[in-house]
DNA sequence: GATGAATGAGTATTCATTCAT
DNA sequence: TATGAATGAATACTCATTCAT
């Protein structure tokens, strides 16, 4: 009996979470612009004043989520600290689970697209201190990299891990896209390991046939 | 009197394409659910009416707006059609055409981007149709690559295609993020001639060290 | 059967006219905060968007309220100017006149009350354009009185002028109030001009009775 | 053991006591209509349920704080019914009296004129009860004061009384205004002592010069 | 009695689209 | 064809009030 869930929450942290969730799946869908205001009030089986009590407003609600995305995917980077021995390993490995950690978060995937397109720039503030530590830790990969002779010495670490994460979110962003012009399913383990693959392969070696 | 007719047939045209104009500034800018269309006429220096007439509703002169551009991305491709002798050189041509063609089109850029994130699909016919053609050229250069041996056999043409589309779209989709987290500035000539030299030699030949 | 009144107005000053007619009514009887926009449209009879396209929003409205009021009354002023022989007939006909504008604008009674209280102050500006001239006129009768010796020398002429405003206002704000106070009726023209002579002689002799 | 029943017991009247603070200073500054209950509550630092379980509701609560600031107000009156030997003196003092209630109690002021200018006149009751018994005192001053031959016989008690008032009151009520249109500061001590002179010589003599 | 989360009706404002001239 | 006024359905946001603990 004690078990029961209370239908009526009165769980302030839960109602949050809740209406936070329903933002995620509104705003990755439609964007800023396309999300209304009802309709995540409506999913989160909340009550919409609430969205205005906790999260002041619209916008505010929009900051908070992608807060709550950046700073998971700012965990990410704990991985890559420890001082691996093998360094093309290690750069193969901060690859291979931005990758998976873009297709496990569809959501973060098409928050980044509308928040790069939009011209408010809404949570710049937010991404630069998330990502500023993340991106060093994979500069230095690269630099390391420099220095063991794997890695070209003209090849600048900034351009790197652009090219890099373009090319995870590209997959992910443009896959329903990809799809058709293909002609190919794209959401399976399989495909992905593949695609991923290639992408690593690619990242390193380029598509010229070595010497 | 010869002239007046003409005049009016002229402004009917002349009002289209400023419409037309004026809805590529606010779609590329905030997409199309954070477009108005009072904003648009007034832009255009229209009577709003006229979108109507011309366009049926918004969604009409949005189709519009992205047929022109895909018409005019499409053209790119007649440049590839020369049978090339060197085919590196030639699969250079293209990736760098399209990259100043994205330069010089930031519209398109935003446009594609918004296009990308929208569950709607509104455009995805439109682009299958002048993009199929286009990226079969590319694809071939790509295939001859391999056949010369100038390509690793295991690379997929279209994989191939994506990763450079997606490198190109990324680079001026993300620029101004770009500028702010590199503290480097990228609109320049200079900036993207040598972003582009980098992307280039990436495409060849990644990061790593030639044996 | 010209004279038949079209139903629906293409009349843009008409349509003006008759929102801002009922935003009149509804902020002279409940004042601002008090005031719905659904209800001066409903008033009006117009489309509740005609007052965001024409005053911006509410306070736009209120504001041109204001400002239509504020002329109006400004040209009260003109009646003062003529170089009256009599002074003391000069002013007793100004106070007599803005007496009777105000018992024929008791909107304008109204809404300067609110206006009064607001902390907002959204008509200063408007006033002091408009009142500033105005009060020169009778503070000059003022200082021409005093030259003359038909007034007590260490007379303020800003306090005179304070003072006939507040008591002619406060007449006229105070009406229902008085009405139940005195149980007596002061609507009435008879009951009106009995109050405002007293108020002329209270004005000029006090209360005192003459040595 | 005894002192916490007391303690509560205080704490309670407290709590009403700093609601009805509170809602002093917010009805007073944006009238009944534009003030907010969660504001009171935030500022009384109280939790917002207990305005209603004080006072019922907003209204309740509206009432309340009238009742006691014309119920302080009322107080006023015993000051005058000593039975004076200079009627003059006693007509002063009243004027001056009222006129220094008035200054410390701005809430007072602001009050009353959004309580006037409300069609609700939810205070009316409250005021009738209050102040009739003060008014008949300033009646009486008059009517002895016409006894006496001091005062000129046609002079209407109610009408003095009423003059008093709103001139008082206007002077409050119209400061801020006052100072902007006059370029002159009136909230400190002497300028109101100036005033207050200039509205008393007012009130008994007027402006005309005496024969 | 006290707390703060929750509620639903309201309230200003915006938008794509149509109508009358 | 062109114009700009008009429309009604959204859409973001607010408020007084009540409920569960």
């Amino acid at each position: 009996m004690a078990g029961t869930p209370q239908k009526k929450k009165r769980d302030a942290a839960a109602t949050r979470d809740s209406i936070v969730a329903a933002a995620t799946r509104e705003f990755a869908a439609h964007g800023f612009a396309g999300s209304r205001v009802d309709e995540i009030a409506a999913r989160a089986k909340a009550n919409k004043r609430m969205i205005y009590a906790y999260f002041g407003d619209k916008e505010g609600l929009y900051r908070e989520v992608l807060r709550r995305h950046f700073t998971s995917a700012l965990e990410l980077e704990a991985i890559a600290l420890a001082p691996a021995i093998d360094l093309r390993a290690q750069a193969e490995e901060i690859i291979r689970r931005y990758f998976w950690f873009l297709a496990e978060n569809p959501d973060f995937v098409r928050l980044v697209g509308w928040e790069v397109l939009s011209e408010e720039k809404r949570a710049l503030a937010v991404l630069l201190e998330t990502a500023g530590a993340g991106l060093e830790t994979l500069f230095d990969v690269v630099r390391r990299g420099i220095a063991a002779g794997l890695v070209r010495p003209n090849v600048d670490p900034a351009q790197v891990a652009h090219a890099v994460n373009v090319l995870c979110l590209g997959f992910f962003q443009q896959q329903s896209l990809l799809e058709t012009l293909w002609q190919r399913e794209l959401s399976s383990r399989a495909a992905r390991e593949q695609f991923l693959d290639n992408l690593v392969t690619f990242v390193f070696d380029g598509v010229a046939r070595g010497a």
